[in-house]
DNA sequence: TTGTAAGCGTTATCAG
DNA sequence: CTGATAACGCTTACAA
């Protein structure tokens, strides 16, 4: 993977078309400004020479890479592995394509994000999931490059993309409670490295506080005692609600902060013997495509993934601002309860503990 | 996203440190060529600068990006949200991080491959599900950027990673015929787009053969007329399924090309009123993560999708040859039948009729 | 050990 | 309407 073969450059063109290498390059740039006749001398030559510009001589020269970088705090590994990335990151995708923009992903590097964000070569960032915590946001301001965050907190002077969170967990909690439940196990999202500190990230915490309200209604209260964390995966999900089986949780309900974990838990609580959702009632979080398609399909709190990635690209290219105020933009979208067939009325002769067995 | 700030280069770092851009440049890259002392010296002042070097610059003065390209005849969107590809993609990730070689996406842009693969700027190309009949693959071997394909066919020239499509689907035909199954339906995977002909591309050609050798031991034989095509994802194979039902197809037993359609397949049973495993039997391809937490877990047909991301990165750096022999490699993968619980023994009261009802 | 200077392949500026 | 010429920011022979 060494050298390429030698490829005819502008260079090449010119001289064979006998004019010199700006022409060429307005024969295919901006041919208006060339003679009919020129533009098409040069581009046959070019044609049969094969030539092809060179898109890191381009990038240099015009000093722009037409490429956008999506920056995570996680591993490419779970990135493309994870359906909720997966769905944002193809709405990223369909908006960047849209305007000719290549995508670029930036995530640690050997470990190390900052250096991961001095190799990029891109002309502007989104952040997903990077807390105000990071010391990317600092770097990253400092480049100059514009960037919009997606999934923060705490960041009040960056444009952002954010969904409500805290209301749609209020939602799936209420739920419940109208279903009788009273017995909650929590599975929240564990943050990708230990450079986050250990309190729950802020998609994390705002969620479990959307759920701690929406239990209130019934006098309860929910706190990180009544949660397990684990990573985003469906393995995460069954593994978090083995573990606080083991604990001694017997939930009759249980949030999950992420519908992969769900799926995972689903499968957990059914190797113990509970049945979906007679015995214990789940609720994912984020509507994923597969969300419909499991069995039964899952209730869960949808929140519009792919638009959150179009938003993201179309505000970056705003360069963050509202379009006549010229003010900051910061989008808050909706999130809204769907039930499917996890959630259920809470079974008979239980329902007085709140915690979950500690 | 228009211009960034100003940011120092190599020739600021120079005058500041009273050295030349060379020797800054060495700093960096080759410290052993200069004093320890002036090393530092020049670091720091990089440091205080807050220099960082261009990766643009960097790139076109080595002639070499550090980069390499995945290339699918499928659009972003599908790539993103299909699990076969994030897995796929995630060794990848794993390979290049480690070789420290960043990825980029080449996939149709404005509908148009072949232009996509030009504005491209990486230092080899993975290619994933490109036919022999696709002109692109003419197109990169003119470029003279090294290149491997795989899940390919017909290309006997080009280093490939393959994996033994048709003996696993061959296994898993036999363990249905096994079960007793005589009445198929088989689920396959549409071409990306018209470019690829209308005949079912490489992998959906050579899968069908081996699921045909397999139901011959029953005296059985499948054809094209028994198989029903959609788009590889979960919404294809409810909606394939769905149309066969329509068409009167009322198999026992289901061949999917894909577990994302075959979970797809399966919602489109339940549906129907139909009990899986126990009045039709249905079998994915490819045992994506998912596979094992679906309900019941989907019996399918294995292949090391991450390993086959790793191994064509390998093969890329190596440059397409066998280590010491120097000759072209093109290594053949295992896949093995991995048996779950969507599989059982054929309903009673059925058996004659093999074709799906046309 | 360090400096000079010639690329790398474009685009952009500015005369002609 | 054309076409030199100078950037662009870095790497890398080659000199000193």
């Amino acid at each position: 993977m060494e050298q390429a073969a030698r490829r005819s450059t502008i260079a090449d063109v010119a001289r064979a078309a006998g004019v010199s290498k700006a022409a060429v390059s307005f024969a295919f740039n901006t041919p208006e400004r060339l003679s009919a006749e020129t533009v098409s001398r040069i581009r046959e030559i070019a044609t049969t020479l094969e030539y092809r510009p060179d898109p890191v001589a381009r990038m240099l020269a015009q000093r722009r890479t037409w490429t956008i970088g999506i920056l995570t705090p996680q591993g490419l590994d779970v990135i493309f592995t994870n359906p909720y990335f997966g769905e944002f990151t193809a709405g990223v995708a369909t908006a960047a394509e849209a305007a000719g923009l290549a995508i670029q992903f930036i995530s640690p590097l050997h470990g190390s994000l900052t250096r991961a964000v001095d190799r990029a070569s891109v002309d502007g960032i989104i952040t997903v999931g990077l807390g105000a915590d990071h010391p990317e946001v600092g770097q990253i301001r400092r480049s100059g490059l514009p960037f919009v965050v997606v999934d923060s907190t705490g960041l009040p002077d960056e444009p952002a993309i954010e969904v409500d969170d805290e209301g749609g967990a209020r939602l799936a909690a209420e739920h419940l409670v109208g279903l009788g439940h009273r017995d909650f196990l929590v599975i929240g999202i564990e943050p990708p490295s230990a450079t986050s500190g250990l309190e729950p990230a802020g998609v994390t915490a705002r969620r479990l506080r959307g759920y701690d309200a929406g239990v209130a209604a019934a006098g309860l209260h929910l706190t990180e005692d009544d949660m397990v964390v684990g990573p985003a995966s469906m393995e995460g999900g069954t593994d978090a609600f083995r573990r606080a089986w083991a604990a001694g949780a017997r939930p009759t309900a249980v949030l999950v902060m992420s519908d992969a974990m769900a799926i995972g838990a689903m499968h957990a609580a059914r190797d113990l013997g509970l049945r979906v959702p007679e015995d214990v009632s789940i609720i994912g979080y984020d509507d994923v495509d597969v969300a419909q398609f499991t069995d039964p399909p899952l209730t869960t709190v949808h929140q519009p993934i792919r638009q959150k990635g179009e938003e993201a690209v179309r505000l970056l290219l705003a360069g963050g601002r509202h379009r006549d105020e010229g003010s900051l933009e910061q989008q808050l979208l909706e999130t809204r309860l769907v039930v499917r067939g996890t959630t259920a009325r809470a079974p008979r002769g239980r329902g007085e503990v709140v915690d979950d067995g500690r």
